[in-house]
RNA sequence: GGGGAAGUGUCGGAAUUGGCAGACGAGCAUGACUUAGGAUCAUGUGCCGCGAGGCGUGCGGGUUCAAGUCCCGCCUUCCCCA
């Protein structure tokens, strides 16, 4: 190579000078400051607000950065977008870090936000920061403040005392939504979460259930629609009361005190309820439970308390329960039936109090069978089996023929030690009949044989029974004792069945079908018997149609400190008194003596406790609760409208929260990107905010983000354990070090070979804790545990030093990133490695967006290689020049068309990683006509449309490619490229061939050939008529051009 | 137990919605350039087979000229609810 040539290297491409650069530009030219402009349409893409624990992730990264894209997207569509930040900044990590570490709530908050809006600059997004929005400072949580109020005002803010959830680590009751899983814990510290009998606020969300569960006007994904609608659980049936019978309550109780309301989606079934069951929190538990019952029960209660709603409501579990020794009367048959009480219904769901229908609810069956309680069928099998076993003995032997004769269908089979038995299936009911009467016949004296599962009759030698009613339950049961010795100990009939194996899986069902013995409705069919016995219920006033729910009021006091004060005074004359609106903000005061056990300070405050009463200016205190955190952030798309408005005024309550102006604009949230973790707290509070504000005449609209998308997770990168060296001794199985030695991971090369002797371990640590590894030492598994004492000098040859136990590396699988596990994969050290622009791009690459995964540290090199080959590809001359031609320029120019269509179709879905596959094909395609069109007008144009399509994702490297084409700045502000269908054409195309559905050949055609020349053309194709030789053609077809697939026989 | 999502090379992942399975990248292999390579460039890379060819999208059936995609039945994983 000669000198010459070689006078001036290739610039490299550095990003780190790069992008600080540009930042800096941006930001003094105000680039991205969104501005009212009624000459655009607008565009609010929002994505969630980070809470500011002190450091942004590589997750607030992968959140935010394609999110970023899509708004710099829009923007160059023509939009003007407003991108704005903020931070959810009241909470408890931050009083606990004061309480750890003697530093106030507000200056970690604070500082910890100055560290991450840093941070979060350096992925050079879009954002306005003019419309940052805090949610800790007065200017912002006086607002927050306001809508209490507002909703006090409304009736949608109550006090009462209730059992609430309480996290003991946390000391702060909880909202049902942050209680999570099977365990009950809390959302935020994972402790087990316990019920507390509190005095609390409540926000009636209930109220908007219903139209909370229309998603009709948002384009949400299907997945946290679906969670919201399970989550409001919304059942339809009917609410009756059954009254306890006048003799089982107290004689100086007040009229009305022994109705028991009960919610059941199974009106049809009410014949069948045979006994009722409380809750035992229920209020009338004690009231109605007869003296002799009184420890029993009391007894009870106690212990229910002490188990979580999973352990209580489990169908596994072994029922538990106590009679009260009082009765009840089923409104539809006048029947008594005995009140239990029992953990397995829970206070929270419907009214706390079930009728129980042990026919047809499995739990109500089990605990029936349990306590001898009687079950009747009242609901038809849907299948109509019904089962018999005829006992041995108890017809003539030529029975068997006889049944075989009529086409029953039976086997015969031990029963226990009876001998053989037959054991029938019958299916409908003329069957049914047919062999009653059959059985009726031959029965001999002192048997009795029983059909059950359908029919449910009792044959016995004088006559036939059918289990109907309560009465002839014990009827049956009394003519069955006295035939049969071994049944003495039964208590219901369907016990004494129930006891034969070969009856259980028909002797209980829970699907609608045709009523029966359900006096006038009997033979009422299943998909009306609900609304006709409810119709019923409500012309006698025994009941009304009813819709409960699941979804409880939302409770938003908090017992803690950091946390936007609850604007409520109490006065022993007046009682509960809002803070008039003028006096907002209720300051949270900040000299405050954090307790170590986490309990309020402000109730210890006297300056902020002790205050006058608005209404009759006596003495009075302050509320010491503050509000939720998801108070705050259910309205903060709304805060970056007008940030910390009016701040310093005194606002009355008709005020507007928000510049009127900027909301009639950009509200309400085009396009909000986030996690799907907090599908039922945020997504559904915010949707909740809105309708109500809606309904205070502060918002005009119905919903607060039309189109939500959620990214995934990214987690852990797998990694292999550091590999120690240990000399010691064995202690039992443990060996006990003297000495040890630690070789990294990182250079697994370079490892010992796994050892276990006598005086000496070696091998990679798979586990560790506080005073042992856990290290393989054979190649298959063998764990050997390694006790290290404290004070053990370790030796870290990779790295000279020593260190710690705490210092060894464990094996890691995929996991989520924790600080703890050393997995955690920091934004800043990326960026300092690859650049901001090379991390956006590779969070969009290396993942489905909405699915996420484990990282990858080493495929971020091949987004490194790209941009530096489009680095090069666009500055640097080619080293070889090659002659155009006609048929390259066309390919350069569909090259370019199509990327421009695919990239603006896939940034539009969010398919972030193929939008970058296509243009990594495009950059491709470039550098393979380089050779031939550079400099030509054709190669320009395709060139600066490549920045452009890179602009919205790599936004530095865009603007300083701009820059050196000497385009006109900013590149920001061009409009996006389009694209023309008529270049996507190619002029001739290759088509493959398939004979019986294998690919046998290929042909090139041009591409507005016929599908007739396309099929001579197969036809004529030597591979293809390898394949037809000997065979006969049955047809050919050419769908849509596309291939030719000739079927032959 | 009910509901939902998913299952594709060594890995991340594509596949115009029924039309060439494996785009794009990582990794690996070979070669070139190099004092050197964890740089760069080129080529190859689903599996089996020397080959023609065969087999391949969790498993088993089905529909179709054609199935990763549609239908039926299973298995596994994750999430939500009970």
């Amino acid at each position: 190579m000669s000198c010459s040539r070689r006078m001036r290297m290739p610039e490299a491409y550095k990003p780190q000078e790069i992008e600080p650069k540009w930042q800096q530009t941006w930001e003094a030219d105000g680039l991205y400051k969104a501005v009212i402009d009624h000459e655009k349409p607008k565009f609010y893409a929002l994505t969630m607000l980070p809470y500011p624990s002190g450091d942004i992730h590589i997750g607030h990264w992968y959140a935010m950065a394609p999110s970023d894209v899509r708004a710099r997207f829009k923007r160059m569509q023509g939009y003007n977008v407003m991108f704005p930040m903020g931070f959810d900044a009241f909470g408890l990590p931050a009083e606990n870090a004061a309480i750890q570490r003697r530093i106030h709530p507000k200056e970690w908050t604070l500082n910890n936000i100055d560290r991450e809006r840093h941070q979060l600059r350096s992925m050079g997004a879009m954002i306005d920061w003019d419309r940052e929005a805090i949610s800790c400072l007065p200017g912002y949580y006086r607002w927050s403040e306001w809508f209490f109020l507002k909703f006090y005002e409304m009736g949608l803010a109550y006090r009462k005392k209730a059992p609430v959830d309480y996290c003991p680590s946390c000391k702060t009751t909880l909202a049902r939504e942050q209680v999570v899983g099977d365990e009950r814990i809390c959302e935020r510290c994972g402790a087990p979460v316990v019920k507390r009998d509190l005095e609390q606020w409540f926000w009636r969300i209930t109220k908007y259930a219903d139209e909370l569960l229309d998603f009709s006007k948002i384009d949400w994904p299907e997945r946290i629609r679906l969670l919201q609608t399970n989550w409001i659980g919304r059942s339809e049936g009917a609410e009756v009361v059954f009254r306890v019978t006048p003799e089982d309550l107290p004689e100086d109780a007040d009229p009305g005190t022994g109705d028991l309301l009960v919610f059941t989606t199974r009106p049809d079934t009410l014949w069948g309820a045979t006994f009722m069951v409380l809750a035992p929190e229920h209020p009338l538990v004690n009231a109605i439970t007869k003296p002799a019952y009184h420890e029993a029960v009391h007894a009870y209660q106690l212990q229910a308390t002490r188990q979580t709603e999973i352990e209580r409501l489990s169908t596994e579990k072994e029922k538990t329960g106590v009679f009260t020794g009082a009765y009840a009367i089923n409104p539809v048959n006048n029947a008594r039936i005995p009140i239990w009480v029992a953990d397995y219904v829970m206070m929270g769901y419907g009214t706390g109090a079930i009728m129980a229908v042990p026919a047809h609810d499995e739990r109500d069956f089990d605990f029936a069978i349990k306590f001898g309680l009687p079950v009747i069928p009242v609901i038809a099998r849907p299948d109509g089996v019904a089962k018999s076993l005829v006992f041995p003995g108890s017809v003539p032997e030529a029975f068997a023929a006889e049944l075989e004769a009529a086409g029953f269908s039976f086997y015969a089979a031990p029963v226990g030690s009876a001998g053989m038995g037959l054991h029938v299936t019958l299916q409908g009911q003329e069957e049914i009949e047919r062999y009653v009467v059959l059985v009726g016949k031959e029965l001999l004296p002192g048997n009795w044989c029983e059909v059950v599962g359908s029919g449910w009759h009792f044959i016995f030698t004088d006559t036939v029974k059918t289990l109907d009613s309560v009465e002839t339950d014990q009827e049956i049961l009394a003519r069955c004792k006295s035939l049969y010795e071994p049944v003495q100990d039964n208590r219901t009939t369907m016990e004494m069945v129930h006891n034969l194996p070969f009856y259980r899986d028909v002797l209980f069902h829970h699907e609608s079908g045709i009523m029966i013995h359900s006096d006038a409705f009997s033979g009422t069919p299943g998909d009306v018997a609900r609304q006709q016995v409810t119709a019923w219920l409500d012309e006698r006033g025994l009941g009304h149609a009813a819709i409960n729910y699941r979804l409880r009021d939302w409770l938003v006091s908090r017992q803690r400190y950091w946390g936007a004060p609850i604007p409520i005074i109490y006065c022993d004359t007046c009682g509960a008194v809002p803070v008039p609106y003028e006096d907002l903000p209720v300051l949270l005061p900040d000299d405050v003596d954090f307790m170590p056990t986490g309990e309020s300070p402000l109730k210890y405050h006297d300056g902020f406790l002790n205050t006058t009463c608005p209404k009759c200016g006596g003495s009075a205190t302050r509320e010491t609760d503050t509000m939720d955190t998801f108070v705050c952030s259910s309205w903060y798309q709304y805060a970056y409208l007008s940030p910390y408005y009016r701040e310093g005024e005194s606002v009355s309550g008709n005020a507007s929260p928000w510049d009127p102006a900027e909301q009639a604009y950009w509200a309400p949230v085009d396009t909000y990107t986030g996690g799907a973790e907090h599908a039922v707290l945020h997504l559904l509070y915010t949707r909740f905010f809105t309708k109500a504000l809606r309904d205070a005449g502060v918002l005009h609209f119905d919903e607060p983000m039309l189109q939500l998308r959620n990214q995934g997770i990214i987690l852990g990168e797998p990694r292999s354990g550091d590999c120690v060296d240990v000399s010691g001794t064995w202690e039992g199985a443990a060996f006990r070090a003297t000495s040890l030695t630690v070789y990294s991971f990182e250079n697994k090369e370079t490892w010992p070979p796994p050892t276990r002797t006598d005086v000496r371990v070696r091998g990679e640590v798979m586990d560790r804790d506080e005073m042992s590894l856990k290290v393989r030492t054979t190649e298959g598994g063998g764990l050997t545990v390694v006790l290290v004492d404290e004070d053990l000098e370790m030796e870290f040859p990779d790295q000279e030093g020593t260190g710690s136990l705490a210092d060894v590396l464990y094996h890691l699988d995929v996991e989520k990133m924790s600080k703890s596990k050393k997995n955690v994969v920091s934004p800043d050290t990326l960026v300092a490695q690859h650049g901001a622009d090379v991390v956006r791009a590779y969070l969009m690459f290396g993942w489905r967006w909405e699915q996420g995964g484990p990282w990858d540290s080493q495929g971020i090199e091949g987004v490194t290689r790209w941009l530096s080959r489009v680095w090069h590809l666009i500055l640097d001359p080619p080293h070889e020049r090659e002659a155009a031609d006609e048929e390259t320029n066309r390919e350069l120019d569909r090259a370019v068309h199509y990327a421009i269509k695919s990239v603006t179709e896939d940034l539009e879905t969010f398919s972030f990683n193929t939008a970058i596959a296509r243009l990594m094909e495009m950059t491709n395609a470039l550098s393979k006509v380089r050779g031939a069109t550079w400099p030509t007008d054709l190669w320009n144009e395709a060139v600066s449309t490549l920045v452009l399509l890179m602009a919205p994702i790599t936004p530095h490297m865009a603007e300083e490619l701009w820059a050196r084409l000497g385009k006109p700045y900013s590149v920001h502000q061009q409009t996006w490229p389009t694209w023309d269908e008529a270049k996507l054409v190619e002029d001739t195309v290759e088509i493959p061939v398939q004979v019986n559905g294998k690919v046998r050949g290929r042909i090139t055609v041009a591409a507005g050939a016929t599908d007739d020349e396309i099929k001579q053309a197969a036809l004529e194709d030597e591979n293809v008529q390898r394949h037809l030789e000997g065979v006969q053609i049955l047809k050919v077809i050419v769908p849509r051009g596309q291939l030719v697939s000739i079927v032959v026989r």
